[in-house]
DNA sequence: AATAGCAATCTTGGATCCAAGAATGTTGAC
DNA sequence: GTCAACATTCTTGGATCCAAGATTGCTATT
């Protein structure tokens, strides 16, 4: 589908960037990547720039482009927002879901309790994603859906971090069954309000948070080095 | 400030497409455009895959870049998000508002008032732009204030337009002043429910607003030609 | 007359080249 | 010893060049 090298170099260094090889604030050398990937300048200057409007890193005229991860702050405002985006999606789920969604939901719920019952935290994560994509779809508005992934996305290194701090899985996954039955039984309210208190607790507990992820990174650095 | 040119480039043509300056689906070409500004296809390139991550235009590889306008659906869409990032700000701005950027709110609607008055729409316009960027920025989140600018700023054209429906600049200030009232008084839901109201009435009249946009859209064509 | 196949042309995407601003390092003056 | 001025080097941004895929138009065949 995709025959850009730079469409490729913008998804791999995405990647780099949310696993954290690159300190914040470095500087992407063009020189550099491009050896990486073995292309010219060119396509990683596109792929650099295109990663600027999205947000993942800055750029300055004649001076580079320099990773930046959110600040502790922009963290807890972005964490709101989603929270506020997901609960959106709760709502008009609730009225406009479909029979067959509906069943997907239940799938990705069954699939994340059998990983919380496993106590497999990747496995958990990856069904948890399924489950929160089926409901942003069942929203019935595909800008919103888009919006809500792009975000979701942007989150998912600190997300999945904290899936580790004890106690959270099984709490995690109650909250999924709360929005599941109010979803399943059309009541709007219930299903934004479990929504919006099933990501905004993530958002509470961005200091815990913090302190793994600090240490993660630490981590991924050594291994880079 | 910004001193690289295909920065510019991207900026002139976000203007032009929002100007309805092209056809939907035209194919924009390097070429041309290089000629247009009077640089290389370089920047141009660069430029037009800038726009493609916002979704201003679709990149297809290998084929080039082509205007795609929202759909009457989707903008049904974008409204609705709108509405509640809007809400989402006067909740906030209800409970975080400072004594300075209660005065600027004022400003801005005694100056909409002013405007409105006077009956000059475009007027009205500009600073009824002012009253929601304050309000944005009165919520206190940056990330949201951000999101939210970018939005608003998509769906200019359509929502300018739509002050030009009879009656619309008084009904549009009552509830400004709505909303102002609701936020001095710290009353969150509701300011929330005041601007949810005033946006998603612009969502529900976009019938209205669509035969307006195609006649401007035919105006702007045949001027360009 | 319509369509399949092919050739000529056009356009994009990547590589390379060049100019200009930014960073760095050295030297000299105080 | 420190700091300012200047020269050198490095890196980005734009222009140009080249290869490859896409489009178009022509021709020949049915």
């Amino acid at each position: 589908m995709t025959l850009r090298s730079a469409d490729q170099i913008r998804e791999q260094l995405e990647q780099a960037i949310i696993a954290a090889e690159f300190a914040d604030g470095e500087r992407l050398d063009q020189m550099m990547l491009s050896k990486r990937y073995s292309v010219s300048r060119t396509p990683v200057r596109e792929a650099l720039h295109a990663l600027s409007t999205s947000g993942l890193v800055e750029a300055v005229p004649r001076r580079g482009v320099f990773v930046r991860y959110p600040s502790f702050i922009k963290l807890v405002e972005m964490f709101d927002v989603m929270a506020e985006l997901e609960a959106m999606c709760g709502r008009l789920a609730a009225r406009r879901i479909t029979e067959d969604e509906l069943a997907h939901l239940e799938d990705a719920a069954a699939a994340c309790e059998w990983a919380m019952e496993k106590g497999d935290a990747d496995d958990y994560y990856r069904e948890n994603e399924r489950f929160h994509h089926v409901l942003y779809h069942a929203s019935g508005n595909s800008y919103l859906a888009e919006e809500a992934s792009k975000l979701h996305k942007r989150l998912q290194p600190f997300r999945r971090l904290q899936l580790r701090v004890r106690g959270r899985l099984a709490q995690s996954m109650r909250e999924h069954r709360e929005v599941q039955d109010a979803v399943t039984k059309g009541d709007a309210a219930r299903a934004a309000q479990a929504l919006h208190g099933h990501i905004a607790i993530q958002g509470e507990h961005l200091n815990d948070l913090m302190a793994n992820f600090a240490k993660h990174r630490a981590r991924s650095a050594s291994r880079a080095s």
